[in-house]
DNA sequence: AAAAAAATTGCAAAATCCTGCAAAAAAATG
DNA sequence: CATTTTTTTGCAGGATTTTGCAATTTTTTT
């Protein structure tokens, strides 16, 4: 087994399961201990993962000091995300919004798949910066401060100028014949900007928001193209919404 | 299960419900009461949480906390951030670069100052958005990894149209002859474009990077107009700044 | 005041890590 | 192709960290 080869398997294992034990490793690999340990070294010291005693954790990306809130519902966000992350393709300019969903996509991003980012949220921009080879234009403006996202005019113009290939939206509200709402005036402008200007619109949440409408629609059901959430795309649960035609996933 | 990992799982945990039980991590978890007690011995005492009996509290109020021992040279960088906040003016346009000084410079915006703060750093960014009434445009376009602040043509563009009373900059190299030097390409030419804009320009930097030198030059002493360190102005460490001409703080 | 629960202390076993070294494998060189 | 150089790997030892246990003390509850 060649060295580098362990290295991208470990790198997936961790970027998957946010955590790899040594024993584990020497055991799967069929190498030493300290060779292992060794492996972990080098992608510790490369900035890809912590190393802890005893294996090597997920990098909690921590530029400076700065303690991203811990995330509600962790398992279900991850599942979505897995399942968003698969959409990526090579070479694609991609469009991601806020919201923890998204910053749980943005840590999931394949280590070896190189697209472009764009994004107007500080968090997930934070977290797309781990990632080795992808890059990441944050699209500037007035920030909001309680979606810690850039809105107004500025950024409205600078989405007219692009048109990305995919666009993975969260959102607090959504209901198969309200369509997506929220209840920031701001961010629903930027929303809206955000879905014109892209080929393609991935919407994630969790099921616990399904159903549910907020003060300000952001769009209809119709505009968009992919519903992702933790259940199983054949869920009766999701019945309404297949109804509207939007492809579920 | 790892050391590490129980401590992202705890500090998880406290974050979301406030509190957590010995007895529910200890179940949780499968390792006895002693380790579990540990575990929050330690978060406790690098004031992660707040060691109470039976279990651990909370201590963080809002969603961002700062963790002051784990920046480096606090002590001397709080002094400095001190000096600096003394220099703005309710009303100023203040334009602030990245790195842990101007961190916590943005930290200590006195809560009542109304201004308006013009950033390139994702961090920084991020800590202003915790003032209570200041705006905060940030600049946008491609992100370097490195520095985690936009860089690039656009960058360049945007800060020509702007002319912002002062200017915050840090730096890593700072030396009277040499001047203001950086290792970093991308950097540097937004540091010059920031020096240009602004009407005030002050560098901010502990003692140690006095005297060090670094790859490529930013400018010279002479477009510093205010040097703040955490020593006394008067000290003979800043003499050969003082011949420069560059006023000290 | 007694009983129960939690905390502290010291200790020893187990797991993990580090360092230096030499064999094996791979790569580069003539 | 043979030889040299470099890289990778496994191993032995000693050091360090982690962990659970038991005995004792402190705090809380009844």
């Amino acid at each position: 087994m060649l060295k580098e080869e362990r290295h991208r398997l470990i790198l997936r294992e961790v970027n998957i399961h946010n955590k790899v034990l040594i024993a584990d490793l020497t055991d799967k690999f069929d190498v030493s201990e300290d060779t292992v340990r060794r492996d972990l070294h080098e992608l510790a010291n490369s900035g890809k993962i912590q190393k802890v005693r005893g294996g090597a954790l997920s990098k909690s990306y921590s530029g400076y000091s700065y303690h991203e809130q811990d995330i509600y519902a962790y398992r279900e966000k991850n599942l979505i995300a897995r399942k968003a992350v698969s959409l990526l393709k090579d070479g694609m300019l991609v469009l991601i919004s806020g919201g923890s969903t998204n910053l749980e996509i943005a840590r999931l991003v394949p280590p070896e798949l190189k697209v472009t980012f764009l994004t107007v949220s500080l968090s997930t921009a934070m977290q797309l910066l781990e990632h080795p080879v992808s890059e990441t234009i944050f699209i500037g403006g007035q920030l909001s401060k309680s979606a810690k996202i850039s809105v107004g005019g500025e950024v409205i113009g600078k989405l007219s100028e692009v048109r990305p290939d995919i666009c993975f939206l969260g959102t607090n509200g959504i209901d198969a014949s309200a369509g997506i709402t929220e209840s920031d005036w701001e961010v629903v402008i930027v929303k809206k900007a955000m879905i014109q200007a892209s080929s393609k619109v991935v919407l994630c949440a969790i099921a616990e928001k399904l159903n549910t409408v907020q003060r300000i629609k952001v769009c209809d059901m119709s505009q968009i193209d992919l519903l992702v959430t933790e259940l199983d795309p054949q869920s009766e649960l999701l019945t309404s919404y297949r109804n509207t035609g939007v492809q579920l996933a």
